[in-house]
DNA sequence: GTGGTCACG
DNA sequence: ACGTACGTGACCACT
């Protein structure tokens, strides 16, 4: 049987790619949808043909003959969008890793390329498949190459095949009449002019009855549609050009080496990293695992199996100058600590019938009072985890702990994962097998009793990716200029954190729950009005169900604003309810479902037998450096609405005690002043206690005394807005005030304040210089936005830039600001705990009659937590409860 | 799992 | 002409 060569057309399948499949980004920020598509045709094609040899052509940036001649014709080629630019480089970084070769060469098009190659391999007797999206390749086709179009059906990639007759079937030409054809109706796509005026069918019609454009010109008297004859009489040299351009060069000058072509298995170890890292989970499957790397890594791990051994292993990590250490548990259930305590020691000790989980932990605990360095990978989780079986580590030994998610967040805030596999593949240049390779979706309980070779690996490499990385993130952190950021802020606040989550807040479950009651029966009188003025019941929290009712069955006119149907949003229904108290209703009914399902329902799922509820602060999640909180969320408990804020009420203090909450007055405009440097603005803070009716007084040229409540509520939306990074069209949305109006406010803005408007723009520029945002104390946030061609991301980006060093300065310094609270209550042995914070606002429970010491400790290390130009203020208040408190 | 909606700073 | 304010998390419906 003849030998069997895919050539594939690179350019037009990534393109094709790039287009059909929706965007995807990995967690880098690089695009990925054009290579994950091209892929994923490059992988079926391949099963189907079994091809023995395989090359992609690309085109070269450099203007190809061809190409030159239509751009003399009508300007330049419009450019590949930088979404899918990016994209080509790393799909050869790909398909080399595959040993699958490319070929490329300046001046000539992948067209001729494979025109070329199709061609001499035909001559040698091989069997030739071409794969393109573009049907001008159909000119190639013959019984030996056949050309092969990807089409999407249904979500699935099925492709149309052609030889000579398949053509002749479908166009009613040979395949070198397509040339023909191409030339007189044009290719957009394919930069091809035509001839105007002709189109598919009269194009068809000419080279089936005259063979080609020359003698179809020959006999252009006689051409029946008087619009064809005139377009082609007029428009014959254009004609000629087309032809020119569609015709593909059969006879490059091109060195091509089957030899090189040769397909071996490509499913190798580095392909399998690059894909891993593009993160395409679901093809990783075709890649058999286990470099040879890894196996003489996984060798040194062993597995404990005797208390001897333990406790042998256990004080030999006592004199170890540096270790890392993970404990692998279910639920609350140990089931395996693993150490690490050099290159090439180390530990599994499981919990099995030779040490308890608790004699393991404590050991634990004595260890760490002796090794200056321990790495761990969510030291918060692993100290809860040790708290619960009695194990607390001394304020003298903290310093000592290293978290290797909090590092890789500082120098990628913006990824979703720090899971070892990560750390593993960015920081210690391993490739690790993950959970579900090694175990499926079994359960960590059951692997550890039946797959206990596999447990031993996961193990091992779960202490000894945090060896291996923690020095290199280290040094990453030093380089980047955020080692002190790390040190000095991140980690102590892991410290300050976690005992704010162990402490916990109380909460009145008596009184949440009558809150919910009442909720109730609201809730049901509204349903039933809702219900009987609708005709029918239906589904209120379904906003497709509300939108079929309100905008087709009732026939009020709202407009279609999402991509599933009409909106339902408060936005668009507000003003509809000053006409419709049905629609007052539907909004009254969301507000309070939402009250009771997520805070009164919500909330009472999470109190713990000490009548309290344990948030949890996430530290690596936001892209600017603020703390999340989960499970329960505390950070957007209600305060705007008065019904709503109400549930405040529940949250109360322990006996003997008061809520106390400090909140920083309008922290970013203040950080924005200082970072700017504006006089007049710093000289405001300085002065004013009402920031925004100074701005409306100076930004509207009005005594202070005689700005308007409109004026005022204007400039202080202007204030926000140039802290998220103002655009006239969001203020103007804020404001329902005209673009043009919005873009007034702004430029008077900034002619009154110019720093703010140099300051601005510098983040900007020196975003897109350094590809990251700053804040004062260093932080970066990576801008992939702002290398965009998409006008709204850029734009995006661009406020971003502006946004990212305010928000993330003001996180930085509340930061700075708990852990000195903490540490101050702490030294002066002071009862009273932080509890919560709320991004500008921390929640306090302070014993009574330290009530005087812990307000002046708020005051001095809130309002001294950094050195501004400006003061830093805050407002404090005390209650039986945060609703007082507040 | 995704999108719509809405709670907070 | 493009179509947006910045940063989050929970709940619900629906695929």
């Amino acid at each position: 049987m003849s030998e069997k060569i895919l050539l594939v057309d690179g350019h037009s399948i990534i393109n094709r790619a790039f287009y059909g499949v929706t965007d995807l980004t990995n967690s880098e920020g690089l695009h990925t949808n054009a290579i994950y598509g091209f892929l994923n045709t490059l992988f079926k094609v391949l099963e189907e043909e079994k091809p023995d040899y395989l090359t992609v052509a690309f085109d070269v940036k450099a203007p190809t003959f061809r190409h030159q001649m239509y751009d003399a014709y009508k300007g330049t080629r419009k450019p590949m969008p930088a979404e899918l630019h990016e994209q080509v480089p790393v799909l050869k970084d790909v398909l080399h890793a595959m040993g699958i070769a490319t070929m490329e060469k300046a001046g000539l098009e992948a067209d001729d390329l494979l025109g070329t190659v199709a061609k001499r391999s035909e001559a040698l007797g091989m069997e030739v498949t071409v794969l393109s999206g573009d049907r001008d390749l159909l000119q190639l086709a013959t019984e030996h190459i056949r050309i092969r179009l990807p089409k999407t059906k249904g979500g699935v990639t099925e492709t149309e095949n052609y030889n000579t007759q398949d053509v002749i079937d479908r166009y009613q030409v040979t395949p070198l009449q397509i040339i023909e054809l191409k030339a007189l109706m044009g290719d957009s796509a394919d930069n091809i002019p035509g001839v105007p005026g002709i189109g598919e069918k009269t194009a068809t019609n000419l080279i089936v009855q005259y063979g080609n454009i020359e003698n179809a010109y020959a006999h252009v008297e006689e051409i029946k549609p008087n619009r064809a004859k005139n377009a082609l009489q007029e428009h014959y040299d254009m004609a000629v050009m087309s032809k020119a351009l569609a015709t593909i060069n059969i006879d490059c000058d091109y060195d091509y080496d089957w030899d090189m072509a040769k397909l071996g298995n490509i499913y190798t170890q580095e392909a399998y990293a690059l894909i891993k890292r593009l993160e395409f989970k679901n093809m990783l499957s075709r890649f058999q695992v286990d470099a040879p790397a890894n196996d003489k890594i996984e060798k040194t791990f062993r597995m404990i199996e005797d208390f001897g051994e333990a406790d042998q292993v256990l004080n030999k990590a006592a004199a170890a100058l540096r270790l890392a250490f993970a404990i692998h548990r279910e639920g609350d259930e140990i089931l395996s600590l693993s150490l690490t305590l050099s290159e090439k020691e180390t530990y599994v000790i499981p919990v099995a019938g030779f040490v308890t989980a608790d004699w393991l932990l404590g050991r634990l605990g004595e260890i760490f009072a002796k090794v200056p360095e321990i790495a761990t990978l969510k030291l918060k989780e692993e100290l809860k985890c040790l708290a619960a079986h009695g194990v607390n580590v001394d304020k003298e030994q903290q310093g000592a702990f290293l978290d290797a998610e909090i590092a890789a967040y500082l120098l990628n805030p913006l990824k979703d994962s720090y899971a070892y596999e990560e750390l593993a593949r960015e920081y210690a240049g391993l490739t690790i097998p993950s959970y579900a390779e090694l175990f499926g979706k079994d359960k960590l309980t059951k692997v550890l009793e039946e797959k206990t070779g596999a447990f031993r690996i996961y193990g091992g490499y779960s202490s000894y990716v945090l060896y291996q990385s923690m020095p290199v993130l280290l040094a990453h952190l030093q380089e980047t200029g955020m080692e002190d950021l790390y040190r000095t802020m991140e980690m102590p606040l892991v410290w300050t954190l976690f005992g704010m989550e162990q402490e916990g807040v109380r909460v009145d479950a008596q009184a949440l729950k009558s809150y919910g009651d009442e909720l109730a029966v609201r809730i049901g009188e509204l349903e039933t009005r809702i219900y009987k003025e609708a005709g029918e019941t239906f589904n209120i929290n379904s906003p497709k169900q509300l939108g079929v009712i309100l905008f087709d069955k009732m026939g009020l006119k709202g407009g279609k604003k999402t991509k599933t149907g009409y909106s339902t949003s408060a936005e668009v229904l507000e003003k509809l309810a000053p006409e419709c108290p049905f629609v007052a209703d539907i909004l009254e009914y969301r507000q309070l479902t939402k009250l009771k399902s997520t805070y009164a329902d919500g909330l009472t799922a999470y109190i713990g037998p000490d009548e309290r509820i344990h948030t949890t602060f996430q530290q690596t999640i936001t892209a600017t450096g603020r703390l999340s909180s989960v499970e329960p969320n505390l950070q957007n408990i209600p305060i705007r609405m008065e019904l709503g804020r109400q549930i405040r009420k529940v949250f109360i203090p322990k006996d003997g005690c008061v809520l106390v909450d400090a909140d920083y007055s309008q922290i970013e405009l203040r950080v924005l002043a200082h970072m700017s440097g504006d006089e007049n603005l710093i000289h405001a803070y300085r002065e004013a206690q009402d920031i925004h009716r100074l701005t409306a007084s100076q930004v509207f040229h009005i005594p202070f005394d005689e700005v308007t409540d409109l004026q005022r509520r204007n400039a202080k939306a202007v204030n926000f807005g140039i802290v998220y990074g103002i655009s006239s069209f969001g203020l103007s949305q804020d404001l329902s005030i005209s673009r043009k109006e919005a873009q007034e406010y702004i430029q008077k803005y900034f002619e009154t304040y110019p720093k703010i408007k140099e300051f601005l723009d510098s983040c900007v520029t020196e975003a897109k210089e350094k590809g990251y945002a700053r804040t004062m104390f260093g932080r970066r946030r990576p801008m992939p936005e702002l290398k965009s061609s998409n006008f709204m991301q850029r734009s995006f980006g661009e406020r971003v830039a502006m946004n990212a060093p305010i928000q993330g300065t003001a996180a930085d310094i509340i930061k700075i600001a708990m852990i000195r609270v903490d540490q101050r209550l702490k030294a002066e042995g002071l009862k009273s705990r932080l509890l919560l914070q709320v991004h500008d606002e921390l929640l306090l429970e302070a014993s009574t009659e330290e009530l005087d010491a812990v307000e002046q400790i708020l005051s001095e290390e809130m309002e001294g937590a950094a050195e501004l130009s400006v003061p830093l203020e805050i407002d404090m208040k005390q209650g039986e409860n945060w609703y007082e408190a507040h």
